[in-house]
DNA sequence: CATTCTGTTCTACTGTGAATAGAACAAATA
DNA sequence: TATTTGTTCTATTCACAGTAGAACAGAATG
């Protein structure tokens, strides 16, 4: 799996690792049960530091994406792993972008279309 | 118009008041055309500091959402002012949540109505 | 068993952004 | 004329991002 990280970007590095590792999974590239490479390891691949790789780490945990086994290695969870407070967070993260969409005058079909499409890119590769 | 501030969330203030501004937008409580108070009573209202209100404008504008007529004041912009270039950057936001919903183990139309149901929640009310 | 690798934790430093504060300016407004 | 406006400048405090090095204890491997 590839990994471009910007260290230019507004985005933190922690912040881009963990949306491409999310991306992975969700294009089918890396599947539930996998490991992740070890913090150290990854952190030499990517040219960043190692504690870098471990918030990302921790972020995704957070969030129900991988589960951190100590002194053993990361690996993605299961689907049925996620809560239902998770679903509460995504719901406030997409309120902010579905307002200005609003405001930028798409009309709800056209809101749907682009929530659509982006899903259709995430699953045809 | 009720704005909320929350000093200690980890959204920024500016943020914040960005977002609420947008969601007025959407919801209808305002409009374009309309004026948006100066950074100086907006700031003493929230109680917050004027060059944070300043910022937010200024974001705001950024996104197409204001205009700012110097020495005057800020206006809400109509749909038709926003360019292209501003939906490419919504489509990039809307990625990661995407990926993140469905790595969740969300459905297709699951997304699709959780996006519904919030467009939804600002027109109605 | 000994070595290596693992994630964890700690301190430390630099740089940047967020937020506040005060002051001054020129233009618009009342 | 006096007030209000957005703008610009400097300055400070605080927190976060990122890097760096070190040390620890447990797991994996030879």
């Amino acid at each position: 799996m590839i990994i471009r990280i910007e260290p230019d970007s507004d985005i933190p590095i922690y912040e881009q690792l963990s949306n491409q590792i999310v991306e992975g999974i969700a294009r089918g590239w890396i599947h539930p049960g996998d490991s992740l490479p070890s913090v150290r390891a990854f952190a030499s691949d990517l040219g960043v530091n190692m504690h870098t790789v471990n918030k990302s780490y921790h972020q995704l945990e957070k969030k129900g994406i991988i589960t951190i086994v100590p002194k053993s290695g990361a690996i993605i969870s299961s689907p049925q792993d996620f809560n239902e407070s998770s679903l509460a967070r995504l719901k406030e993260e997409y309120k902010p972008l579905v307002a200005e969409s609003l405001v930028a005058g798409m009309p709800h079909e056209q809101i749907l279309d682009l929530v659509s499409s982006i899903i259709k890119d995430f699953k045809k590769i």
